[in-house]
DNA sequence: TTGGAATGTCAACAAGGCTGACGTAAACTG
DNA sequence: CAGTTTACGTCAGCCTTGTTGACATTCCAA
């Protein structure tokens, strides 16, 4: 009954990653790395009544400073009415600025003040940290090899997403 | 402001990789992937009113058959309260069993039906498909280093968890 | 000027986390 | 044997974060 395509223990010479066996740990592995990903900026937002949501506007908004809410919205693909109760948050507790568009007064840009930036610093630092311990353990090599399975993971309109957003910081 | 540790760029030779917009990079990739890698799964969960949880603990049930409560708890980092209410749904359903401990009969054994059998194997091929087409679209070299970073990425008590697993089934 | 796009807001709801408290049965321990 | 601990289940209540649907406003563009 297995699906088209899978691979059993012996089928082919080279291809033994391919096993079932083996995918079912990279499932696994993703799912507990995920995990250790996202535990060490989930403390920090505990103490402060912020959640995982907060801190994703808050990264992608850093990211791309006066980026629209339609953006933002596509890039973390979530409703408008999920993103907008956390921005409303964001905002009325001043960590992030809303300004009216100037071509098109529709728009808001999006804006991290002072305070949201120290937060997204606080943030982000937690969480490199552990990258970076974890990359500098394997080496560039391997980097190389997860930076690149974990793109072709991707779903292909978020890929593109990914992209776009890495051509435009360098 | 960067962290202790942080590497800029031009800061050493071989050590670009470090670079903390690599790092950004690379929480971003994390972000991106881990949404591809649950979408197939949700799809089909959504249909019938289960969500990821559900998924989740047929998984770990399915690899681990027998497993009891608090082992599956320890697993999934939940509470035995929303771990209960997932199982309850599930046995009901007739998709889980639960059969009272032969030594300790304080203990309950999880099972999958065929019935829940079933569903982890839908569940579970379109997951691999997609696992398996990334691995094979970037090879072995790149997959070994994708398995690598993530097991340095987690909490070292569920590093020890998951390498356990890996062993018992092989 | 009228249609549609971008945004915001209200209401209601669900999944899936959490804490705290309580009960029961079984096992362990002094 | 008595008392404590362990494993599990459950009730109640709370939070975050996701969802839909409906509706108002503003304003660009045809």
């Amino acid at each position: 009954m297995a699906e088209p395509g899978s691979t059993q223990p012996g089928g082919g010479e080279t291809l033994l990653y391919l096993t079932d066996e083996q995918l079912r740990q990279g499932i696994e592995a993703m799912f507990f790395a995920y995990r250790g990903f996202t535990a060490d900026p989930d403390r920090i937002l505990q103490d402060m009544s912020y959640g995982r949501a907060h801190h994703r506007a808050l990264h992608f908004i850093n990211g791309a400073p006066g980026t629209t809410v339609n953006n933002l919205l596509s890039i973390l693909g979530v409703t408008k009415q999920s993103l907008n109760r956390v921005l409303r948050t964001l905002i009325s507790d001043g960590l992030v600025e809303s300004r009216v568009g100037r071509q098109d007064k529709r728009e808001r840009h999006l804006y991290l003040t002072e305070a949201g930036a120290a937060l997204e610093q606080q943030l982000s630092d937690v969480q490199r940290a552990r990258m970076r311990a974890a990359y500098r353990q394997v080496g560039p090599e391997a980097v190389s090899g997860f930076r690149r399975v974990l793109e072709a993971m991707m779903n292909p309109d978020m890929r593109r997403r990914y992209q776009t957003l890495r051509e435009k910081r360098t």
